[in-house]
Parts: C-alpha cells; sequence; structure tokens
DNA sequence: ATATGTGCAAACTGTTTGCACACGA
DNA sequence: TCGTGTGCAAACAGTTTGCACATAT
C-alpha cells in the first residue's frame, strides 16, 4: 500500500483531483505538469496496475481510449455520443429512465458490465489451491 | 433495410448464430467459411454500421478486443476476468447481489455505461434545426 | 545486493482508410 | 451510369514491452 513511487503518487493524485474520466495521455499530459520527464509508458503501467488492484476504475466506452476513473466506488456512467464525455450518474432502479429525467441525459442503449469471475472458473481456483 | 450485401446478410447470420459476444477477428473467420475471400476490412466496416444503427451492441470489456453482441435489447453482461467469457444475463434491480446468487458469479467491480445524448448537446442540436 | 520502478524508444496489434474495381438499381 | 459496397494493403494510433539505469529497503 506504501509502495507508492513519487510518479505513482502524482498519478493518483490526478485521477482523484478529476472527475472527467481522462484518457492515459490526458493523465500523462498532466503529471508532466509535475514530473517533467515522466514516460507515458510509466503512465501506462501505473493506470494498469491501480486498475488491477481495484484503486482506480478502467472504462471502456468504444471511443478508442481507456478512460479511467479515480472513483472506484459502484455507479453508473453516461457517455455522450456527441461530445463524448462521461458523466457519472448515481446507480439506482430503473435507472434508465430515471437518467432522462433527472438529468435530461436521453440515453438509446445502456451497457452494464460486471467484472468478476464465474463459477466456473472460481470453481477451478479452489481445484488448485 | 434492404440495403443488405450478401457479406452484410452473412455477418449478421454469423451473429444471430451464436452468444459469445465475439470479436471481429471471430466473425471474420466464420463468415469466411461461407464467403472465403471476404475481407476483415469489410467485416469491420459493416461491424460499425450496424453498430451505428444500433441493430447489433458493441461492447468494450477492456480486453483489448471489441465484442459484439446480435442481441440488442438491453441486458447485463458479466465478463470473467480469468477466461474473458461474456455471459448474457437479464437486467433486473439489486443486480449485483442477483448475479451472485443466481449463477455463481461473483462479481467484484460492475461498469454501467448508458449510450445517449446529453442535455447539452441535445439543446445544441435543436438549435440548429 | 536485491527487488522493484523508471525513461526511452521500438515494437505490437486491433482497427481504420484510400483506392480501384464490382455490383445492383 | 450512378451510388454504394468490396477486396486489398498500407497506414494509423493507442498501448505494450525490452532494456539499461535509477531508487529504495
Amino acid at each position: 500500500m506504501k509502495n507508492y513511487s513519487r510518479q505513482r503518487e502524482a498519478i493518483i493524485n490526478v485521477l482523484r483531483s478529476t472527475d472527467i474520466h481522462p484518457t492515459a495521455g490526458w493523465v500523462y499530459e498532466r503529471v508532466r505538469e509535475v514530473i517533467p520527464n515522466i514516460s507515458l509508458g510509466t503512465v501506462y503501467r501505473n493506470l494498469d496496475q491501480l486498475s488491477k488492484s481495484g484503486e482506480i476504475l478502467s472504462i471502456s466506452v468504444g471511443d478508442g481510449y481507456e478512460h479511467f476513473d479515480g472513483n472506484s466506488s459502484p455507479h453508473a456512467h453516461l457517455h455522450c455520443r456527441k461530445c463524448g464525455r462521461i458523466a457519472d450518474a448515481p446507480l439506482k432502479n430503473d435507472f434508465l429512465a430515471a437518467a432522462a429525467l433527472e438529468s435530461g441525459f436521453i440515453p438509446d442503449t445502456s451497457v452494464y458490465i460486471v467484472y468478476g469471475v464465474c463459477a466456473e472458473c472460481n470453481a477451478k481456483e479452489k481445484e488448485i489451491n
């Protein structure tokens, strides 16, 4: 937990200080303001580790970029097909209709991806251990 | 609607005949069994059009591939981090807990992406028209 | 010293695109 | 013939990775 390098710390800070769900490139530009000679590879490596450890969220909306979210608590994302923005939204029942009513967002399709381990893989892992 | 080329028809057939949420490459291999000299570019072009027209669903789970789903009705997807499979699941309230109980799938993170047009972009479009 | 992290740049790979040709209306 | 779709291959771009060096324990 305290194995944070200066670079990783800066990356986390950048992520925690925004809610635009930035791409790796955006994070890279921001971090360079603090650590000018950080490399893009380092940003990618840390983002990868952080998302795998569950500290941040990795989001693919299909625009060719991987987006990252410093808020890893469960919530919904509203992705606008026009401007590309990704906005947060509370996760609740009957969410589609609620989103339209409360925020003016007009949903047409939604993709709810649940990450985890399926029953079979979980069983296999228990066999091994 | 009837502007379907032989290639597009074959692509749709492949998508409708499976529930594994295949990648473009997988679709390509399948379609080649029917149209051996179809090009990968054609597959990509058609998949792109079909998903933009809403006939199929495009799903990014963050494994580096774009996945496609012939079933465009709203439903949830269970993506296993281990084997990479994407399984369908009914969309219902309190889905996370239900998924764990009903299918043995152990969720750790979920991403519910709602596609659509945000209030601002919708307003802008109305201005133009 | 030992393991881990970094900077740099080349390499990788899924996807896109330009172009000439084919096909249907 | 005119518009749209295709095959082919080159190009693109986001991401990954090998390697030598730096850093912390």
